[in-house]
DNA sequence: TGTCGATTGTAGCTCTGGCTACAATTTTGT
DNA sequence: ACAAAATTGTAGCCAGAGCTACAATCGACA
């Protein structure tokens, strides 16, 4: 499903939303997992995110369709370039959010799980503002 | 469907989360037209959401049987005690999130669009560190 | 009053993301 | 090497949120 097709079609709007944020979750998920265990099996993922196998077996299938990860039958799931650039990207922003949370002085584990709500919906600009506020409070402090 | 009926359920996981977004959006919404045009209409929100009237319509059901709004058929939406309560606490957090966006220097039109998106997933311990530092910068500017 | 436009409701479709149950395959342990 | 356990895949179900197309109702104006 690449950037036009979505354009075309009906919908769009929240479904894309979620599905993004799904598969943000997702390489960063397999991407810890991989660098934990050194591999990401189907279980994993399911047990990470509290969901049935199945359920994780058609995402990655959609993911996979995107071009995010690879996966053979019976084989564990892995990131594709483009996969694990996005997993980067979305771990260093988790970082920041989180780094930034704690830093205005939120609870950690408060912050650990208002982070993974919030990460999404962070543009890079507000981005640039918790890195300079994070920044500004280690100066002071 | 009410809390303990949710508890026995399958899933609940993530769906449960985007039904309350959903819903906290929705009463938000409700409440915001209601006071600029004196009612709201299942078209105010189809407009107001980008949705089509039949999303809506459904969607104002599903709040209904969640004792969230008042409709009949062919007649404006309203909000019931408990839906005007959540609109009133909505508005408050999201007036929080946007002001602190606003205070750490993120740029109005960012601050709005992020504030939408934020608003769902700041906990109340959060939302007090936005409160204690939107003072903060106040104090020192 | 009657008709036309706007609004709302209904039928029925798609896709996503949950699930259970069962089948197939792979791994593991004896 | 083979049986059992773990893992993965498949079938088929549900609910939510989106849509179009069409029917019904309401309101306003001639």
């Amino acid at each position: 499903m690449s950037d036009h097709a979505k354009q075309s079609l009906p919908h769009l709007r929240t479904r894309h939303d979620h599905s993004t944020e799904l598969a943000e979750d997702y390489v960063e998920a397999i991407a810890e997992i991989a660098a934990a265990h050194g591999s990401c099996r189907v279980v994993d993922l399911a047990k990470h995110f509290g969901v049935s196998h199945v359920t994780v077996n058609r995402t990655v299938g959609r993911l996979q369709n995107e071009g995010l990860v690879t996966t053979e039958p019976y084989k564990p799931v892995g990131l594709t370039g483009k996969g694990l650039r996005l997993a980067v990207q979305c771990r260093e922003r988790h970082e920041i959010v989180y780094q930034f949370l704690l830093a205005i002085g939120v609870d950690p584990q408060t912050a650990a799980i208002d982070a993974e709500g919030i990460e999404h919906h962070v543009s890079p600009a507000t981005l640039q503002c918790f890195v300079n506020w994070s920044k500004t409070k280690e100066s002071i402090s």
